[in-house]
DNA sequence: AATAAAATTGAGAGTACTCTCATTTTTGTA
DNA sequence: TACAAAAATGAGAGTACTCTCAATTTTATT
């Protein structure tokens, strides 16, 4: 995952192909230092062009971290949706949207940091990822298979325990068991009995 | 809460005063700015001191970061110790420590605000908040008033609810019924029925 | 009041960054 | 191949910080 965009914009103009390496270097620093500590000078040198380059691309250093998120956020989520056309059963469907989400952000683990680190800062940016959820647990609820009452702030708790997740994973490693726990505490939170 | 080490101070020696100033002052810098963008500079211009004079007392920035997260946890987790000595009921006395831990720390903004970030970075220092909570939480599993295992992923779940609860209350204002709704998604996780 | 010790001061050396812009290099087109 | 437009370059101006240290001021003691 190292070089992502860069791969994608193989065959477009130059300037794109700066501009990916430029993005590609960014997730990197940033995944390692977090974004208040990365430069601008890094990036630039790890992708292997002018300081001055990047602000051909770029009105300044804030903007390029706000379409990273963005690309991350859009990145994920469109490999979950584009699994998920089977089941039918809301329960099963947001257990494995879940486990899904989690596990490819521990797998591509600077996504997963960048998410996490995003989503203290962009508050709409997490409700685009929440969209994913809150469609399943609207009809679990509907079914009467989730004994609540729908509640933005119940999704933002069941938010909060999957960035948990991820957040332990990636500091600990990959761990199935972490995933199901998280999973049986969601479950419990919409109040679903087996 | 604006100068509450420096007014515990009053009496000590002129270096104990300075140092209870600089403190003061660091902790409303940082809880404005956050830790990564807060300056010396900024903390020793508002203490009202020379900026030599902070390293009369600190070996360096980070050091007196440490110490302020050190010295907020003990302060607040300390209030919540003092006034838990009448009721039995482990759930009650859960309920009553958490909500009044979150109380405390959304109505001193600045030392919630502390609280929550250095949360992400020092993990002892979780650990010794959360033992308010093991305690009630063993208990009432032992009394099967909570129907789960004990587990400090579990615990880990609780505490993070805890704090989204927090952040979200500094954000938008103090709220009781988040508070409320936090404190049954926890009960909710600890599989505890009315 | 005299004096030594303790505490404070602030100038400045060193570092690290952001962003600009005149210049150079590369690219695409005729 | 010739040339204009596009893209990339990197030196450097500006800013903002951390931390040191010789000099100065304050405090406590006699």
């Amino acid at each position: 995952m190292r070089n992502y965009f860069q791969s994608k914009a193989g065959d477009q103009s130059k300037k794109d192909r700066t501009k990916a390496a430029i993005i590609d270097s960014a997730i990197n620093v940033i995944a390692k230092k977090g974004y208040e500590k990365s430069s601008i000078q890094e990036v630039t040198k790890k992708a292997g062009v002018a300081n001055g380059t990047f602000y051909n691309h770029y009105k300044d250093r804030k903007s390029i971290f706000e379409e990273i998120a963005n690309l991350i956020a859009f990145e994920l989520v469109k490999s979950i949706e584009e699994d998920e056309i089977n089941t039918k059963d809301p329960a099963e469907k947001l257990i494995n949207a879940t486990s899904r989400f989690i596990k490819h952000s521990v797998e591509t683990p600077e996504w997963g940091s960048i998410f996490i680190e995003a989503s203290d800062f962009t508050v709409h940016y997490e409700k685009d990822i929440s969209k994913y959820l809150i469609k399943d647990i609207r009809h679990g609820i509907e079914k009467k298979i989730f004994k609540v009452k729908y509640d933005a702030f119940l999704v933002d708790q069941i938010m909060v325990l999957i960035l948990h997740s991820i957040g332990i994973q990636l500091k600990k490693g990959r761990n199935e068991k972490t995933t199901k726990k998280t999973i049986k505490a969601i479950l419990r939170l919409l109040n679903f009995n087996q």
